[in-house]
DNA sequence: AAACCTATATGGTCTGACCAAATCAACGTT
DNA sequence: AACGTTGATTTGGTCAGACCATATAGGTTT
């Protein structure tokens, strides 16, 4: 009997080569947006495999944002592009799965968003002047109402970075701007001279975004982000029992 | 007979709403990483759902980096934290299908690594210096081998975030380099006193962070990657054929 | 003690059926 | 002719049960 010499043989899982297969073709755009893939029972036949694995093939695809499913007649599996919402739902999954320290949020948050701010200044159009300037109205008018302020708030960073036409730096900013969103409310270092604080900001960053002068609205960002990171430093070093604030405490181990 | 007024009343599926629960006591904590889920046909017994259903759930939290998967006799369903990793492909994934455009990628890269040099100025370990050290000795030794040098170019980057100890930036900029990297291997500018200028660029830096003076490493990896994007620019200058340089060519239609 | 079996628990795959939803097409009413 | 009604049809969603592939536990042999 010849003895054969085989190395460790990966076997991969039949759906995930399924999905492999129709995944790459999804990114070469070989597959238009919109078009709907064959049917379940179709696409079964086709390869070979049972309808089952289609389905957790499919099911892969459409985790990752790239197929929606509609049910009945004339319904299918439809060809979709990945949106920016799946990249902030995966960051925000990772920011509270991983204990990402509240700390590193805003860190990352003063990298991007003075940037963000230079973008926005540099390639805003006319709707994006005009949201932003909803925004920042709306932000004055629930300025004593705390919960609503923050959103507001929220919803001026992410107008802002919709400016900038930057994609990546738009779903960055999504996330992290939900994260501190959540953590401030749960914290609530809001006096109200520091909301009119941030609305003074605002105006800054929004006069420099309406000169187009990028450096100034990067210089004002960069302060503005910056002051939350030192207001949030010192609320620390007030309470020095708890040294590091993580995004989610790991048990209740609280001395 | 009375009119019963009803809303609209979405139907969630059965598979979503078991993912949801599940997903939620992982990220509050209440599972612990390590431990295993009860086996699928238990859980199937337990909620009172097919097996089939079951595993519809257990598979989006797999795709999700929630939980990972063995086979065979004290195999099953293992927790996990969402890693770094899973981030990254949906970064790529979003870059890819979306077609974001590569000048989009280094304006992301522009704000997110010069943090990231001044964050590992600030924070890094002997460890992250002496992998820092290698990968910059590493680079040099193949500078004569272009796709060597480049995936050795990359490795710098990663290692350098890696020592701003950000889980954030690290994944943001693993993405995002591993998107330079594969563009830059398809373009080719690397004539041999580039890369010689990368050397020197990145031995000013590391200096500066041996120094632990975070605002030179700020500086100077502000230059490196600024002076990556103004090469670009030239570039497309030179091709004005082509205007606007994306991720994934729609179609082959090269002139 | 080490090497080898064997039973077993677990995920992976398949089959075939039925349910639920959305559309289409034929029909009937106005 | 225009418009609701209704039943057939297609499609995904769910279920049940079986069998396969794999990896380990635990006993058996050497």
């Amino acid at each position: 009997m010849t003895m054969l010499d085989l190395t460790p043989l990966d076997i991969p899982k039949a759906a995930d080569v399924l999905a492999d297969v129709l995944r790459e073709q999804i990114l070469a755009g070989q597959l238009d947006v919109g078009v709907s893939l064959p049917s379940e029972r179709e696409l079964a036949q086709q390869s070979g495999l049972s309808r089952a694995t289609v389905r957790e093939a499919l099911l892969i695809l459409e985790v990752e944002g790239l197929v929606a499913t509609r049910t009945g007649r004339n319904g299918g599996t439809e060809v979709m592009r990945p949106r920016a919402e799946t990249v902030q739902r995966s960051i925000h999954t990772f920011i509270r799965g991983q204990g990402v320290r509240f700390e590193s949020v805003l860190q990352a948050r003063e990298a991007i968003e003075p940037q963000s701010a230079r973008l926005a200044a540099m390639n805003h159009t006319p709707d994006d002047w005009a949201d932003l300037l909803e925004r920042h109205r709306a932000i004055q008018e629930c300025i004593a109402d705390v919960p609503a302020f923050l959103q507001a708030n929220l919803a001026w960073h992410v107008s802002l970075v919709r400016a900038s036409h930057n994609e990546l730096l738009i779903a960055f900013t999504q996330a992290i701007a939900q994260a501190v969103y959540e953590a401030t409310d749960l914290r609530g270092f809001n006096s109200p001279d520091v909301r009119q604080a941030v609305v003074l900001a605002h105006q800054k960053v929004m006069d420099a975004i309406e000169a187009r002068d990028g450096d100034a609205a990067w210089r004002r960002m960069g302060r503005h982000v910056g002051a939350y990171v030192r207001a949030v430093d010192e609320r620390v070093k007030e309470q020095p029992t708890r040294r590091t604030v993580r995004m989610t405490r790991p048990t209740d181990t609280t001395t």
